[in-house]
DNA sequence: AAGTAGTTTAAACAAGCGTTTAAAATAACG
DNA sequence: CGTTATTTTAAACGCTTGTTTAAACTACTT
């Protein structure tokens, strides 16, 4: 395996686990077992292979997602467990992608909301405007009558369950043995939070005053 | 002032908006405009100065946030929208104990979910056990017909929600003055979420395989 | 007024950080 | 084979981190 990869694998996993700011580049090359200074040599900087972490995700992801969206907004009528349920097939694909990767991706778009100022947000809503686009026209067609503003609303709260959800993930599947004793995967978690966000972005209109 | 009030207020903010990692204490006793070592003097650490600035807020919230979700229990047949609307005042009284302390307070909250590898999630739930379990009751008061383990589930999954959310309410306000011409305060945020989290908790009950 | 306890201060500490350098090792190519 | 290019390496860079030290200063008590 190549240096570079070596350094992405490592560098993604110590990243999902504890945060940018908490992962330092010699743990990463620790890990990768390669120098330290492979990474500057190779990426250029670290906020460089926070990037490139990243972007190995999303230019495996963003295709899928997009498609599996505008299948969803050919159906007749489609309902928001219909435009919620287009994630789970092309998230789970990452796991064949990498061991793991459907729970490390999600861990780390968690983690780039809120390390680093919010500069991974930003490079996502630039870089792969695509997938925003087609979830937004896809719950349009889902639930017409929501409102802009009240969409807007919905789609952040709803980031925020999945991302948090998944940045803890580890800690809930823990939990779920020891309090239910069931063995649960990521796939369980993603199962389980369909119907969450399905009804919270189906709330009825709220009255304004 | 005192200088341990000084550090408190300075260290808060800071916190709130860079999160514990993202903040030294040069900083800190920078812009409380006090000596370096003060810190260790009146704290110990710096682990120690972020449990007193998360003490400082739950010292103030958790009674109040008991006595209200004790008030919706005794409703008659109350409804989830009760539930979390009891949260309303109590958050809301955190901004006359000290400015933007709504906001400051639930940022914390969500840093301390995601940095420092979950210390505070086990300070928290350790040393303000009643918050929770009253919580609990509500809704399941509310809601008998949830199970245990649903209820966990979508109790995480609001968490996540809110906790989300508000470590990126100040990003969200901006984007809503530019993108709907509003102006927003955080009790605007937290009047918009209750919707959400109601309805995303008072899904139906899924088909079990 | 002297002495003591509490507080503040400047300076230094060792350790860790991301990044750079220049030499050594490896690979690729005419 | 010999000569470029590319990659890897060990060492050091300057800087920041949390913490500690010991002296200076303040306030209170006897």
């Amino acid at each position: 395996m190549s240096t570079k990869n070596k350094i992405l694998d490592a560098a993604e996993t110590l990243f999902a686990n504890k945060g940018f700011n908490g992962t330092s580049l010699r743990e990463i090359t620790g890990q990768a077992d390669v120098n330290l200074a492979a990474v500057n040599y190779h990426f250029g900087s670290k906020k460089e292979l926070i990037k490139a972490v990243m972007s190995r995700y999303m230019n495996e992801l963003s295709p899928r997602l997009e498609s599996a969206l505008r299948q969803v907004c050919e159906i007749e009528s489609p309902s928001l467990i219909n435009v919620f349920s287009a994630f789970i097939e092309p998230l789970l694909s990452l796991n064949k992608f990498k061991n793991n990767g459907t729970s490390n991706f999600l861990q780390l778009l968690g983690r780039g909301y809120t390390d680093s100022q919010g500069f991974l947000r930003w490079f996502l809503t630039t870089q792969y405007p695509g997938v925003i686009d087609n979830f937004v026209l896809a719950v349009q067609k889902a639930y017409p009558e929501l409102s802009a503003e009240e969409m807007f609303w919905r789609l952040h709260f709803t980031m925020g369950t999945v991302v948090f959800t998944m940045s803890s993930s580890d800690a809930l599947i823990d939990i779920a043995k020891s309090d239910f004793d069931r063995d649960l995967q990521i796939s369980d978690v993603i199962r389980n939070v369909i119907p969450y966000v399905a009804a919270g972005v189906g709330a009825p209109m709220p009255l304004r005053n």
